[in-house]
DNA sequence: GCAATTTAATTGACTAGTCAACTAAATGGA
DNA sequence: TCCATTTAGTTGACTAGTCAATTAAATTGC
């Protein structure tokens, strides 16, 4: 298969990067799936799931049956949005807070991997590069 | 959550390009998945499942799984290995040949989606780089 | 030649992710 | 104010993919 390359090396980078964390993140009973919610939960800082969905890419059916496994593990809470009865906050429990660290230490690790031998700049222009290529196919898709 | 970039959009772009081509192959009732078998069955000569797995870097599960269906689908046939009673030679049915032509054209099609705006230099390097970082993450795998 | 080990494929149980249908709350007119 | 439309979240049914256990054939060592 001599087309599609960059689309197939994505595609194995993300599958193996999935793999290590799956790995990494054994000890936590947590998966990589649970693990980026975590993550942005603490960026976003309480988020509802609608905001959780659209920065991850998800659908909403994956971010809901995520929470869900997450508020069962302890790691997360909802909040009543006074707003907007129809929706909820997200938030860390001091559990799924101390996971956090130990995720973001696996994700630099994960990070410093994949990075291996590159310099900085050529990471940079990766990155610029892939969100061009998204964006070319997300264009593609809504016309 | 400003680490794991490459990762991320590696995945994104993955994820991305799968939507892409399942809505292209939607009117031949045949997934995204399937159809990278019928690529690659055609481009490596009656392979068995073993090689499939291996050249699509897919567990022998899923390989066994999606041929089932594309022999139920009709568009794969088994042959029997006469030289080892374990195994077998997955061919293409006429269907198949002639699925597979279409596939091409999506996949190029694709392609040239993601590509667009891109020097063929900066693609070729892209791909180099990728294939790097699959190999270090492999490598930290295999310790 | 035959037991012990390896290998190919299958199966079960699971996580990951998408799409479409649905419920209920919020909003925007007329 | 009240109906129509939009929006947030949930649920069902599906495809995608991994891991571990099992079966049966092949291979290797003695």
């Amino acid at each position: 298969m001599d087309i599609f390359k960059v689309g197939k090396y994505a595609t194995r980078l993300s599958r193996l990067s999935h793999q290590y964390l799956n790995n990494e993140l054994k000890k936590y009973s947590i998966a990589s799936s649970e693990s980026l919610y975590i993550v942005n939960i603490r960026e976003l800082g309480n988020p509802t799931p609608e905001e959780l969905s659209t920065i991850l890419g998800f659908d909403k059916g994956h971010t809901t049956r995520t929470l869900t496994k997450l508020i069962n593990k302890g790691f997360v809470i909802k909040q009543v949005n006074q707003e907007d009865k129809r929706s909820y906050f997200v938030e860390l429990t001091e559990e799924g807070n101390k996971l956090g660290d130990s995720i973001y230490e696996i994700l630099h690790r994960l990070e410093s991997i994949i990075s291996e031998g590159f310099e900085e700049e050529v990471l940079r222009s990766m990155e610029i590069n892939l969100k061009k290529m998204i964006s070319n196919v997300r264009g593609s898709m809504n016309e």
